[in-house]
DNA sequence: GACTCACTGATTTTT
DNA sequence: TCAGTGAGTC
């Protein structure tokens, strides 16, 4: 993340140092030199980190400097001789936060960071304890730390066990069910009995123990245990938590507003010892209450923590006037707010702008096309984003970035760790590490596919229940007997030599060697190599990604203990390309400029909120809203379409109640270009009768005159043969229909057929191509630059020339 | 045990 | 519409 305002580097220069240890310099003591940290922040910001007696509540309005308050505030501590580094706690929900907060501190306090072992996110330090007091809590020491996937494929196996029908009770809804206890804090025997009856016509209950019990069975945890078990722990061990009561001189949370009531309750009890617990939130963009966020704990703070202060950052620093404005006035609908006001004391800057379009398709034309402009004029694309309520309304943008070449990065999505063929790769370093670990076993026992079905896979299991072993020494009793068919004991017998094999290996070769081979001798690599589809190149780069990311750990399981918790990859940061992603992934994040598409009724606000959580879930998207034109420093664009396809079906929309909740001084209204918009197309939304959106103003008021554009006509000339974009590509793109606001000549794709050389395509029919989306196909067709193709997996496609490469 | 076809359901996502 | 899943067939 980049701060503009970042502080100046030097020290004030005005002030010589008093020499150290002279009268001088013990009298002004007092008026000593401000130090560093403290340079540049503003009065609260400056109140909010000097104070470090008692609880302490900083409501940190979006864009007000948060983080910088919360690092200054660890490097005052230190630097006043408070505490030494590893007794501060500090608290962050994502591990890319803690990662920017290190960074941050260390360019403040420089090495003593890395005396800060207490700086990470609620869970990575929640191991941290479990591993110290494993046996207080019935845990022997190494336990694993199930992911998702492992937690579904243990509780199927428990529905089965029960004779629950899985197609109605899915093992998923029991996940997110449990997920949900723990998140509360609930332990089995804390579920209130008529919850725990709602799943499986009431053995819900029943099957959330016996989930824990088979946990403790496998010496194993879910990432629910690393806060709840932590929480017992100090229950019921009252010496321990006195020992940290002890060392946690201050504790630090960021993201206060995110805390489930887990969190809340860890996190109270450790904030009991010192009381100098200061957090950090903003409950105006609390959008997690979903997945267990209590925005309760936010507003709660000050009788939870008696005595405590409050401290409100409202200055602005990120956003110019309009957008602001824009923001706070849509917040303002909100009701169960603390309620901050944010000013700036920048420009008013460039209206917000809320543009119509006929449908999602011309949206995202729109959109390209405001971003070719952008890029013209000189614009980073990397400072564009486009973020979206759900991640389906960004396949449209891909496909038409994709067409005109416009390089793009969709963040989040299914993160490193998630992929299949990682978690593969990692079941496998698993079984070496353990042989105990039983689910890694079974994921991988036929992958790649080795002739291991269900019927073998529940041999090996009812031999290791009845001996009470591992899967993995169970299939070496079982080989040995004569019960397998001679291929499948083969088989077997060679899969579970190879384990043994490679942890001898494991001795006496560094960790990725042995990884790599673990991956070749499995079959594994071969497997993906095989893999004609258009991932399988991809997959095969993730697990050469994998094994440089074990470079940095001493060996195996040291590596394995973090994965689990800090996997997330940073691939491809710093590329010059525009950022997609949803609105919750986008928190915490700024750019200059800032697309949000789709303010459709049903879409956003999002019909599930509006039906699940009534009010409080209208409340909540609105919050989403409101971080969403937040992100924004100079340029928030908001698109409505009037048409829509939902399931596969065209629907017309209402747009977005948020709209008519902008303040109209700070708004401009746009039609897209191509005069097909929705303006006056019979919306009658909102209780006023006619919408402000119906009367979309003249052309004239469009983007297209912003200072941005008019510099983009004068460089024109210059740029349209640019340096970034080669060929027809760039304006391949431009051929959609109307074209009375075009700008430039207008090109029909069908015209650039005939490129400089005029000769043919540099394909033939038959050939074999790669596309980057499709994957591998034959070449069927020709028509000048567009090819038809017969995809392996897709079918077949018409696409551009320069979109294949030969295979 | 592997492959194919029909069915279902479809926000947001970190650890 | 389409992807992911589970039952049914070879």
């Amino acid at each position: 993340m980049t701060d503009p305002r970042r502080r100046p580097a030097e020290p004030a220069p005005e002030r010589p140092a008093p020499r150290a240890g002279g009268i001088a310099a013990r009298a002004s003591a007092a008026a000593a030199p401000t130090p560093d940290y403290l340079n540049g922040l503003n009065p609260e910001q400056r109140e909010a980190v000097e104070t470090l007696d008692g609880p302490l509540l900083v409501l940190a309005g979006a864009g007000t400097g948060k983080t910088r308050v919360l690092t200054a505030r660890v490097a005052h501590i230190l630097s006043q001789g408070r505490a030494y580094p590893s007794q501060i706690l500090v608290v962050t929900f994502t591990n890319k936060a803690a990662r920017e907060m290190k960074e941050r501190i260390h360019a403040m306090v420089g090495d003593q960071v890395e005396g800060m072992p207490w700086l990470g996110t609620f869970h990575s330090i929640g191991v941290r304890i479990l591993r110290r007091h494993h046996e207080l809590v019935g845990l022997k020491s190494g336990f694993t730390i199930l992911d998702t996937d492992d937690q579904i494929r243990l509780l199927k196996q428990l529905l089965a066990a029960e004779n629950i029908d899985e197609k109605r009770w899915p093992a998923r809804l029991l996940a997110s069910t449990i997920d949900g206890w723990k998140n509360r804090g609930l332990s089995p025997k804390d579920v209130p009995p008529g919850e725990g009856a709602v799943f499986a016509n009431g053995r819900g209950g029943t099957l959330y123990a016996a989930y824990q019990a088979r946990l403790k069975a496998l010496n194993a945890v879910d990432f629910g245990d690393l806060l709840l078990e932590g929480i017992r722990l100090f229950r019921e061990n009252p010496d321990v938590l006195a020992e940290y009561h002890k060392r946690f001189k201050y504790l630090l949370v960021d993201e206060y507003q995110d805390t489930n009531v887990a969190q809340y309750l860890w996190l109270r009890l450790l904030a009991q010892g010192s009381k100098n617990v200061c957090c950090v939130g903003d409950d105006d963009q609390s959008i997690y209450g979903w997945r267990g966020a209590e925005v309760d704990n936010i507003l709660r703070f000050e009788s939870d923590f008696p005595g405590a202060r409050v401290i409100r950052l409202e200055r602005n620093y990120r956003s110019t006037g309009h957008i602001l404005a824009s923001a706070a006035h849509l917040i303002a609908h909100n009701e169960g707010r603390l309620g901050k006001t944010l000013f700036s004391e920048g420009e008013d800057g460039e209206q917000v702008t809320v543009t119509g379009a006929w449908d999602s398709g011309e949206e995202a034309r729109a959109v390209g096309e405001e971003i070719e402009a952008l890029q013209r004029a000189g614009h980073k694309l990397s400072e564009i984003a486009i973020l979206v309520r759900a991640s389906f309304q960004m396949r449209e943008f891909e496909d038409r970035f994709v067409t005109l070449g416009l390089p793009y990065r969709v963040i989040g999505g299914p993160r490193f760790y998630e992929r299949a063929e990682i978690r593969d790769a990692l079941a496998y370093l698993r079984c070496v590490n353990s042989s105990a670990d039983d689910l890694a076993f079974e994921r991988i026992v036929n992958v790649p596919k080795r002739g291991i079905g269900d019927a073998t896979v529940k041999q090996i299991h009812d031999v290791a229940r009845a001996a009470g072993l591992p899967l993995q020494e169970a299939t070496r009793v079982l080989t040995e007997s004569e019960e397998l068919k001679p291929k499948v004991r083969g088989t077997l017998r060679g899969l579970v030599e190879a384990f043994g094999r490679w942890r001898e290996q494991a001795r006496v070769m560094s960790h990725t060697e042995l990884a790599e081979i673990v991956l070749d001798e499995s079959g594994y690599t071969e497997m993906w190599q095989k893999d004609r589809s258009a991932e399988a190149a991809g997959r095969l780069e993730n697990l050469k990604e994998l094994v440089r990311s074990m470079e940095p750990f001493e060996n195996l399981s040291g590596f394995l203990e973090h994965i689990s918790l800090v996997m997330d990859t940073d691939n491809g940061a710093g590329e010059d390309a525009v950022q997609v992603m949803t609105l919750h992934s986008a928190k915490g994040l700024e750019f200059d400029t800032v697309f949000l598409p789709g303010w459709e009724e049903g879409l956003f606000p999002h019909q599930r909120a509006l039906d699940e959580q009534g009010k409080a879930g209208l409340e909540e998207e609105r919050r989403l809203a409101y971080v969403g034109i937040t992100r924004a420093r100079a340029s928030a664009r908001i698109f409505v379409a009037s048409n829509r396809r939902i399931h596969g079906m065209w629907n017309s929309t209402v747009p977005s109640r948020f709209l008519d909740e902008l303040p109209d001084a700070h708004v401009r209204v746009e039609e897209s270009r191509g005069g097909a918009g929705w303006g006056g197309s019979g919306y009658g939304g909102g209780s006023y009768g006619q919408s402000r959106f119906d009367r979309a103003e003249p052309f004239a008021a469009s983007s297209y005159s912003t200072p941005g554009w008019q510099r983009a006509q004068s460089n024109r000339g210059r740029t349209d043969s640019g340096p970034s974009r080669g060929g027809f590509s760039e304006r391949g793109g431009r051929y959609d229909a109307g074209g009375s606001a075009r700008r430039g000549p207008m090109v029909i794709e069908g015209t650039l057929v005939a490129t400089s050389t005029g000769a043919a395509s540099a394909f033939n029919t038959g050939e074999r191509v790669f596309h980057i989306k499709f994957g591998y196909g034959e070449v069927t067709g020709i028509d000048g630059n567009k090819l038809t193709v017969q995809f392996d997996k897709a079918g077949e496609k018409r696409v551009l020339e320069t979109f294949v490469e030969k295979a």
